[in-house]
RNA sequence: GCAGGGGUGGCAGAGCCUGGCCAAAUGCGACGGGCUUAGGACCCGCUUCCUUUAGAGGAUGCAAGAGUUCAAAUCUCUUCCCCUGCACCA
C-alpha cells in the first residue's frame, strides 16, 4: 500500500467535503478540546499522544451519531518564545543544532530573532503537521493566544475573578537572576535545572556582651538545644549588617550578598572569620555559653555562612569536632544528645544504646557504614541517613518535649522560636548553585506578587462540587485530582516578562501563560465568529451576554457595535456546544492547568456548563526512554510521517498503550502494524459480493467472534482503552481471518460483513486506510462519517465459540500424539476420532452443576432416569476419573450429536492440517480399544499405524 | 519527605476491579523443523524444572514475606524497589 498516496486522497477528500466543520445543530453536541500546543518548537511525535487520543475520540463520536466539534489553537504567551528569540541572538548552537534536527533551514533559524516569527512559523508548522496526520479538526476556529481578539476574553475573564475577590496580594519567594533582575523558572536555567527553594528556620544566637546576633540557617531548629559550638569559614569576610531594619547580625558577607534579595540588608561593618573565634555566644534554647570555631566544610554563600554545631546528630560536626580535639582545641566540647532512637526500634542499630559516650544512632557508626562504601562523600551520606532516621525513628529526649516525635517536635519548636522572636524564616536554594541561562548564579527573592487565591475555601468548595460530576478518565487517575483540589493554593499570576494579556491591576505585568489559559476552550465555539471585529468592541458586556447570558443581543449590540446577528449566534453556539465537552491533557498537567480549569470553570459559568469530561494520558517513549534532545531519541514528525504514512504512526501513538501509560515508538511496533493492515487490505480486495450459501458452523463462529468484538471494542473505545482496541481490531481480526480462511472456503456474505465491521472500527484511529479499504468493499460514502456497529448479542455464542475451540485442540493433541509414534519408529496411516457417548454428557455435566461426585453416585446407584447410564460400573469409574477436574469443569452444552457433526464437517480442515485422514466414529458405535477414553468435549484419538 | 501511579515469563504487554477453564493472551526475540536458489516472506513446533516413548503427571512460579480461602498473579497486611509531580514553570 502506498500510505502517502493515500493518506493524501483521503484528506483531500475530507477537505472537500468539509467533513470536520462543526456547526450548531439539532443533533447532541460534543466538544472535544486539547491542552493546545505552545508554538516554541517543532513538533515531534510524542506532542501527538493527546491529539490523536482526542481524535479518536472524536471521530469514534461522530460515527456515534453526535454533533463532534474538534478545534484547535495554538499557545505563545509566557517567556518560553521570548527566551527562544534570545537564545538565537546570541547564536545558541544548542539550540541550533536541535532545529536542525528537523530539518529547519537556516534562512529560517536566522528569522527567530523576533519572537512573533517564531511563533507564526512553528503555529504553520505544527498545523501543517496536524493536517498530515489527518486529525479532524474544525480548523476555521483556530487562533493564537497572544492574539489581540483573545486577550480581550482574557481581560474579561479577570474582571470576573476579581469581582470574586479572588486577586489577591502578597509575598512569594522566587527563583531570581540578579544579573536580568527576573524571576527564574526552570526553563530559564541552564540545563534546565529546577531551582529548588526551601524554607529553613534562621536562629539567632545572642553574641554574649554585644548587642548583635550571630545568624544560623538550619534544617533542623528541633536540636538547637544541643548546639556546642558555632561554625564560621575561615579566611572570610563576615559582615555586621541590620536585618530588616531591627536587629543586628554577624554573616558571611558572600551570604549577605545573596540574603538582600529576600529581606532588607543594611551592612553596618565588616569584620573577619578570625576575629569571630574570640566571640562567644548563647544558645537561645538551652542559655549555654557558646564558642566559635573555624569549620573546613563552611561554604560562605550558602545559608548565612554561619553554622551551628550540633555534634550529637549531625555527622559533619561531630567530625569536625574530633579533628580539633587532635589538635587540642574544643577539648571540653561534649555532644548533647535532644533526640534518641528508642531501644529497638531501629532494625541495625539495636544495641546504639551502649555505645560509648554518644547518640543511639551514632555520627560515628554511620561514619563506618559509609565508609566501606568507597565513597567520597561520607559525611554527606551519614547526614542523610541519620536525619531520615532520626525524623522517623526519633523521639525527643529534650525537656519538655519528652517523647515527642521528631517532625512534631520540629514543627512546635520552629513556630515558638518564631514566635518568640529567637529565630526568623529564611529561604534557601537547596539546590545551589544554579545558572541562569545568562550564567549568573540564581537566588531567592521575596517578592510582592499577585496571586490568584486558590486557597479561598469557598471557590475550594465549588471547585469540589463541580468536580464531583466529572467523569475522569482513566478512573485511577482520578485520586490525583482529589489532591490537587486540596493542594492548590496562592498561584502568582502576573510576571513582569513575556508574550501575553496585561494583568489588568497592573499594567506593566503580563498575565502568567497557564492562568490566561483555563477557560479557553469556551473561546472556541465564538471564534469563527468574533474574526475580524474592531476587538475595541469585545467590551465585557459583549461576553457577559455570551456566556452568562446577561442582559439581551439587541443591548449589547448598541452597546458594543458587535452586530445584532453576531452577538445572537455567539450565544446559541456557547450555549450548544458547551454543553457537552471532553478535556484532554497529559498527566503533568493534572496539577496545574487541568485544576485551574475546574476551578475557573466552576466560578465563571452556570453549572449546565461546567466540564463533563477529562481525558489523561500517557506520554511516548522512543527506544525505552521519553523523548528527550539529549538523547537524541527525538522522531520528529515530519520524519515518522514520511516513513510510516498517518496511520501506522497514528495507532502506534494512540493506541500503542493504555490511556494512562507511556506508548512506545518504535520501528518494530510500526512494522507490525504495516504487515496487519497490508493483510487485511489484501483480503478487502478480495471480497465479492457471491451470496455463500447457507451457513456453517464455521461462519456462526465468524459471526460470533465479530459480534463479540464489536461489544467488546464498543466498551474499550467508551472509556478510551485504545490498545485494547487496536489489539482487537487490528491484531485479533487478522488472527480471526487467517483462521477463517485456513478452515474453509470462505462465505462472501460473511467475509464481506466482517471486513465491513472490522474497517468500521479501525476508522477512529487508522482513517485513511479504513476510507481506502470502505471503497475497497464498494461503498460510495465516507466511512468517517459511517454508523458506528452495534452488535447481535443473538450471534454471540460462547458455544459455538468452544466448538471451533474443541477442533484446535483435538488438532494440535493428534499433533502431538503423531510425534510420538514417529519418534517410536511408527508410520501413522491415518487417524480416528471418536465422539464420547451422550450418557458421559449428562454426568459430567451433573457433577458440574452439584459439584459433589458422593451426591452423583449416589443417585447413579438410584433410579434417577435423568443421569442413567448404561453400565453402572463403568459409569462410577467414570465419574471418579473426574474427581479431579472437578474444579476446573464447565457445563457442557455441546451433544454428542452435535461435537460428531462438527468434526464432520470439518474433516477436510483437520486432514488438511495433520495431513492424514481422518475418520469420525461415535464411542458405542467404535471398535476402537481407545474408545472408552473419549471424554465429552474431548474425543478420544486413535492413530493407526 | 508528601501526593499519585506501578513492579507479571528473554523483552514488550494482557490478566488483577468481579479468586477457580492461568505455566499465564498477544506481539517481538531465541531455538528447532518445513517451504525454498535464497530468505528479512510464509507455515508448523518449541521457549521454568523434573518424570513420562498416546494427547500425561508432578514441582516451582506473577517484586519479597505473611495472612484469608477448599482454591490467590488476582483479596488483606507488612517490607523492598521503580516512575511522575511538588508551583509561578509551559
Amino acid at each position: 500500500m502506498d500510505y502517502h498516496e493515500i493518506d493524501k486522497k483521503w484528506q483531500k477528500a475530507w477537505d472537500d467535503a468539509r467533513l470536520f466543520e462543526g456547526d450548531v445543530s439539532n443533533k447532541d453536541p460534543y466538544l472535544i478540546t486539547v491542552a493546545f500546543p505552545y508554538v516554541n518548537g517543532p513538533q515531534h511525535i510524542g506532542h501527538l499522544r493527546t491529539f490523536g487520543i482526542a481524535d479518536v475520540l472524536a471521530r469514534y463520536k461522530r460515527m456515534s451519531g453526535f454533533n463532534v466539534l474538534f478545534p484547535m489553537a495554538f499557545h505563545a504567551t509566557g517567556t518560553p518564545i521570548l527566551a527562544f528569540a534570545k537564545r538565537i541572538r546570541n547564536n545558541d548552537q544548542d539550540l541550533i543544532k536541535d532545529l536542525k534536527l528537523f530539518h529547519i533551514p537556516d534562512s529560517d533559524i536566522a528569522k527567530m530573532t523576533d519572537p512573533l516569527f517564531i511563533a507564526d512559523y512553528f503555529r504553520n508548522e505544527i498545523e501543517k503537521g496536524m493536517h498530515e496526520a489527518g486529525y479532524s479538526i474544525d480548523w476555521r476556529r483556530k487562533f493564537v493566544s497572544i492574539e489581540p481578539f483573545f486577550s480581550k476574553f482574557v481581560e474579561w475573564q479577570f474582571g470576573i475573578l476579581n469581582s470574586r475577590g479572588y486577586l489577591v496580594k502578597g509575598k512569594h519567594p522566587v527563583g531570581w537572576c540578579p544579573n536580568e533582575n527576573n524571576a527564574v523558572g526552570m526553563h530559564d536555567t541552564k540545563r534546565d535545572v529546577e531551582p529548588e527553594i526551601e524554607k529553613v528556620a534562621g536562629v539567632k544566637f545572642k553574641v554574649e556582651g554585644e548587642d548583635t546576633y550571630f545568624l544560623c540557617a538550619t534544617y533542623r531548629p528541633e536540636t538547637t538545644a544541643g548546639v556546642t559550638n558555632l561554625w564560621v569559614k575561615k579566611d572570610s569576610r563576615y559582615a555586621l549588617c541590620r536585618i530588616d531594619g531591627k536587629d543586628t547580625f554577624y554573616v558571611a558577607k558572600a551570604a549577605s550578598d545573596i540574603l538582600k534579595y529576600q529581606m532588607k540588608v543594611e551592612p553596618i561593618g565588616e569584620i573577619s572569620g578570625s576575629d569571630l573565634l574570640s566571640k562567644r555566644c548563647l544558645n537561645p534554647q538551652s542559655g549555654a555559653s557558646l564558642p566559635v570555631f573555624y569549620g573546613e566544610f563552611v561554604d560562605d554563600a550558602f545559608g548565612t555562612g554561619v553554622v551551628m554545631s550540633v555534634p550529637a546528630h549531625a555527622p559533619f560536626d561531630y567530625a569536625e569536632l574530633e579533628k580539633l580535639k587532635s589538635q587540642g582545641i574544643a577539648k571540653d566540647i561534649k555532644p548533647i544528645r535532644v533526640i534518641e532512637i528508642p531501644e529497638g526500634a531501629h532494625p541495625e542499630f539495636s544495641q546504639t544504646s551502649s555505645m560509648p559516650g554518644y547518640l543511639d544512632a551514632p555520627a560515628l557508626a554511620y561514619i563506618e557504614m559509609f565508609k566501606s562504601q568507597d565513597s567520597d562523600d561520607v559525611l554527606e551520606l551519614a547526614t542523610k541517613q541519620q536525619y531520615k532516621e532520626e525524623s522517623h525513628l526519633g523521639k525527643m529526649i529534650l525537656e519538655g518535649y519528652a517523647g515527642m516525635g521528631v517532625q512534631e517536635a520540629k514543627a512546635k519548636i520552629t513556630s515558638q522560636m518564631l514566635s518568640s522572636g529567637k529565630a526568623m524564616d529564611l529561604y534557601i536554594l537547596a539546590n545551589s548553585p544554579v545558572y541562569c541561562r545568562c550564567g549568573y548564579p540564581i537566588v531567592v527573592n521575596v517578592v510582592d506578587q499577585w496571586f490568584l487565591n486558590y486557597g479561598n475555601a469557598q471557590w475550594k468548595k465549588q471547585a469540589k462540587e463541580a468536580y464531583s460530576a466529572i467523569n475522569v478518565l482513566p478512573e485511577k487517575s482520578r485520586k490525583a485530582f482529589d489532591s490537587a483540589i486540596d493542594w492548590i493554593d496562592l498561584r502568582a499570576v502576573a510576571r513582569s516578562q513575556g508574550l501575553g494579556t496585561r494583568f489588568p491591576l497592573e499594567q506593566d505585568k503580563i498575565i502568567e501563560s497557564l492562568s490566561d489559559s483555563t477557560i479557553y476552550m469556551s473561546f472556541y465555539t465564538i471564534s469563527n465568529f468574533l474574526r475580524g471585529i474592531d476587538v475595541e468592541k469585545l467590551k465585557p458586556e459583549l461576553f457577559d451576554y455570551i456566556f452568562l447570558g446577561k442582559g439581551d443581543a439587541e443591548a449589547v449590540s448598541a452597546g458594543t457595535g458587535v452586530g445584532y446577528e453576531t452577538a445572537k449566534r455567539c450565544r446559541e453556539s456557547f450555549e450548544y456546544w458547551y454543553r457537552n465537552t471532553s478535556r484532554h491533557s497529559g498527566p503533568d498537567l493534572i496539577f496545574n492547568h487541568l485544576t485551574m480549569y475546574i476551578f475557573n470553570h466552576s466560578t465563571i459559568f452556570d453549572k449546565k456548563y461546567w466540564p463533563k469530561q477529562i481525558v489523561v494520558n500517557g506520554s511516548v517513549l522512543s527506544e525505552g526512554e521519553k523523548m528527550s534532545k539529549s538523547l537524541g531519541n527525538i522522531v520528529p514528525l515530519v520524519d515518522a510521517l514520511g516513513k510510516y504514512g498517518a496511520d501506522v504512526m497514528r495507532t502506534m501513538v494512540a493506541a500503542g498503550a493504555d490511556l494512562f501509560s507511556d506508548s512506545e515508538f518504535s520501528d518494530e511496533a510500526a512494522r507490525g502494524l504495516d504487515e496487519r493492515f497490508g493483510y487485511l487490505h489484501e483480503v478487502a480486495q478480495r471480497v465479492s459480493d457471491s451470496d455463500g450459501g447457507e451457513l456453517r458452523h464455521i461462519d456462526y463462529w465468524m459471526y460470533s467472534r465479530m459480534n463479540r468484538k464489536v461489544r467488546e471494542v464498543t466498551a474499550q473505545i467508551e472509556k478510551l482503552e485504545l490498545r485494547g482496541v487496536s489489539t482487537a481490531v487490528v491484531y485479533d481480526s487478522v488472527l480471526e481471518l487467517k483462521r477463517y480462511l485456513s478452515r474453509a472456503e470462505p462465505n462472501g456474505m460473511v467475509l464481506k460483513e466482517y471486513i465491513s465491521n472490522v474497517v468500521l472500527m479501525m476508522a477512529p484511529m487508522a482513517p485513511h486506510i479504513a476510507e481506502e479499504l470502505w471503497h475497497d468493499l464498494g461503498n460510495e460514502n465516507f466511512v468517517s462519517i459511517e454508523k458506528w456497529p452495534s452488535p447481535d448479542e443473538s450471534m454471540i455464542s460462547d458455544k459455538i465459540e468452544a466448538e471451533e475451540a474443541l477442533l484446535d485442540s483435538i488438532i494440535s493433541d493428534s499433533k502431538q500424539v503423531i510425534a510420538l509414534m514417529k519418534k517410536a519408529g511408527k508410520e501413522p496411516k491415518s487417524v480416528t476420532l471418536i465422539v464420547a457417548d451422550e450418557w458421559k454428557r449428562d454426568l459430567a455435566n451433573e457433577l458440574c452443576k452439584s459439584k459433589s461426585i458422593k451426591s452423583v453416585i449416589e443417585r447413579l446407584n438410584g433410579t434417577d432416569p435423568a443421569i442413567a447410564a448404561p453400565e453402572r460400573e463403568k459409569a462410577i469409574k467414570y465419574v471418579q476419573q473426574l474427581a479431579k477436574k472437578l474444579n476446573s469443569m464447565r457445563v457442557s452444552e455441546t451433544s454428542q450429536e452435535e461435537e460428531f457433526k462438527l468434526l464432520e464437517e470439518a474433516s477436510r480442515y483437520l486432514y488438511e492440517s495433520l495431513k492424514y485422514p481422518v475418520a469420525i466414529e461415535q464411542e458405542s458405535k467404535s471398535k476402537s480399544q481407545r474408545a472408552s477414553n473419549a471424554l465429552p468435549q474431548r474425543p478420544s484419538i486413535d492413530i493407526h499405524s
